[in-house]
DNA sequence: CTTTCGACTTGAACCGATTCAATCTATCAA
DNA sequence: TTGATAGATTGAATCGGTTCAAGTCGAAAG
């Protein structure tokens, strides 16, 4: 086929670079002296050191070759940040960025390099997790996170998870306590006077989008979102409130599908004074289109988040929120690969509610 | 004394793993017919290749290991981005942001996996840089950019500069036209009827900030900032504006830098009624002390940055600006990177100017 | 009954370093 | 002069795969 093209390339130069060995030979020392020269020089004569040095510099050494040195070494001394989502993710989702912040600094610190290993695709996710030269991952398992889990698994190297929906008691992972999180969410609403509220729910399942049901709540996929509204639900009910009575939407996280969520809740019989929100994302699009349609919050609407990112403390309104460690969530995951040392090692973060503009007493006008 | 653990049939701590000559050896083929199997699955015989896995399966085999592949194939198939600047720089920066999109959905297209190759101490970065497992570099040269190609050309691998401040034939880089971009930058304000004028420069030199004089511009040692402003003395020339006039201030680029560079200007003898700022940075710390002292803008005073980062069009007022295509220069780097296998491309990029709130005419009260 | 051919397999040679036990060489004390 | 001691150097054994020329085997062709 492409025969022509081969040809060409093997008139290719070949351009071997010049080895240890060849260095050494040519300096006229045995290769392990040459070894030394580079990567224990105080073992060596100055003498023949500068001998080897020159030589080296003479054949246009480039240093030992990491790959030589990994292979023997074992340690790559990099750990690798997985994901199944596009690699552009790191740099766009802004709970990933305060993520990658923590991470990055711990790494930093222990002088760990960083890999980023993502795609799309499963196919190609496997590939790059197999082929990854790290000494252990931290999961990001937004999506899809136990096949996240299992292909990495299989790499045999220490992990830890990050997020993970689904509950694996067998494995390290670093979280919030998503329950108690709820709780302070919907106390406060409740404590500010609201007694009517919507919610608008993150991922329950795969693929589902749409008002949920409690059988439905219960047989979720991802824990997360069945845990935050337990904690919604739980508390409101301390406050007299029927969980029966609040609608419940699942979004999937976009402008569009919260558009529709919100029109669900606030078509109900009675309209909220109160939106809890799953996520930040969610309850700033809940934000944007409030304000669309001169809905003001807080004084027809309140609105709570949940996650803390950056953005929501410059929202308009700044958003209300409950707020996860995230970067500190990411300097502990690396530590916890770093020093575990593959060990099951599962911890969890406490959340904190911080209060903004986009909350307050319900006016007479709701 | 080892003979005694030969002997034992070499007692495999928990620590080393299963290597495929294990494999090999328990399926009771050789190691080459082992190793098809997992890479040319088609090669072998299905009942073979079967029995194969089997083994794996049962010993336990976590697949072939990429350091025993990398250091026979090569290639790590994986570029690595760095930069004199901690790690968090990549996920912090505005800038970095923007550009490792584009080096990320480069990658991902491509296949190709991403490492992040950085440090605050060039001790440290240079290690980093010679034990980075990558195919190339891209350099993000933000400060000390000539140390960072200086390491990086040592590595003997393919690299590619960006945001080079001191040009250099003999390497790869890719950039922008600096001087024709803050010619726009003030050719639009002096069509707005701005005749006064006051420069808010980025780095000269090293460690220099303060006034700066036309000789220092002369002999800066960054281009970019230099360029930048050869670009706005040209065109204001054409409106008859004196370079000798302008009140020039180099800053670093910090709050505190920027409001000692705003009083510096805003003290010369006649009030400038338009700022130049030669990166969004300085041009957003600007606005806030701007603000802060209740000048007015565009009314009192008109600014444009020079960049185009995303925060500049969420700023208050958004900012007029000059803009790079910062993510196309991230995905021409992989490219450059990845196709042009080492050989020199040297490319600028056209830049915009985006006409924002921060600039107006000047008006009577100024 | 050979030959030929194609499909698998094998075995050994790399890939580029690090490591460590063994050896060699001065140096110094007895 | 003889050891002992410390310091410098060597050589060979890894590390864990991939690759490819050469060999094996069975079936189809001559």
């Amino acid at each position: 086929m492409a025969d022509g093209a081969a040809e060409t390339g093997k008139v290719r130069m070949a351009r071997d670079l010049v080895r240890l060995s060849d260095v050494a030979k040519a300096a006229g020392v045995s290769q392990g002296t040459a070894s030394n020269v580079f990567s224990r020089p105080d073992l060596v004569r100055p003498e023949v050191r500068e001998r080897v040095h020159q030589t080296a510099r003479e054949l246009g050494y480039a240093g030992p070759d990491p790959r030589g040195r990994l292979l023997r070494a074992g340690k790559s001394n990099a750990i690798g940040v997985a994901t199944a989502e596009p690699l552009s993710y790191f740099f766009e989702d802004p709970f990933a960025r305060v993520l990658m912040q923590g991470i990055s600094e711990a790494c930093d610190q222990r002088g760990a390099g960083l890999a980023l290993v993502s795609a799309r695709n499963s196919e190609r996710l496997a590939w790059n997790i197999q082929s990854a030269l790290v000494d252990g991952f931290v999961l990001l398992c937004i999506e899809n996170g136990e096949k996240l889990v299992e292909l990495t698994r299989e790499r045999q190297l220490p992990f830890v998870a990050l997020a993970l929906g689904k509950p694996d008691e067998t494995i390290s992972a670093i979280g919030v306590d998503d329950y108690a999180g709820a709780q302070m969410a919907a106390r406060h609403l409740a404590q500010l006077g609201h007694r009517r509220f919507g919610i608008l729910a993150i991922e329950f399942d795969e693929t589902h989008e749409g008002p949920v049901s409690g059988a439905e709540i219960a047989a979720a996929t991802y824990s997360t979102a069945r845990d935050r509204a337990y904690g919604y639900f739980e508390e409101l009910a301390l406050y007299g409130v029927d969980r029966e009575t609040i609608p419940i939407y699942e979004t999937r996280s976009t402008a569009e599908s919260v558009r529709r969520g919100l029109e669900h809740i606030l078509s109900g019989p009675q309209r909220p004074t109160a939106i809890l929100a799953m996520s930040d994302r969610v309850a700033m699009f809940a934000l944007d289109m409030l304000a669309e349609r001169g809905i003001s919050v807080p004084l027809d609407i309140s609105v709570v988040g949940f996650d803390g990112v950056p953005e929501a403390a410059t929202a308009s309104p700044p958003l209300t929120t409950v707020v996860q460690p995230i970067a500190e969530i990411g300097r502990r995951a690396v530590k916890t690969i770093l020093e575990h040392d593959g060990g099951v090692h599962r911890e969890s973060l406490p959340l904190e509610l911080v209060f903004r503009r986009s909350t307050g007493a319900p006016s007479a006008r709701s």
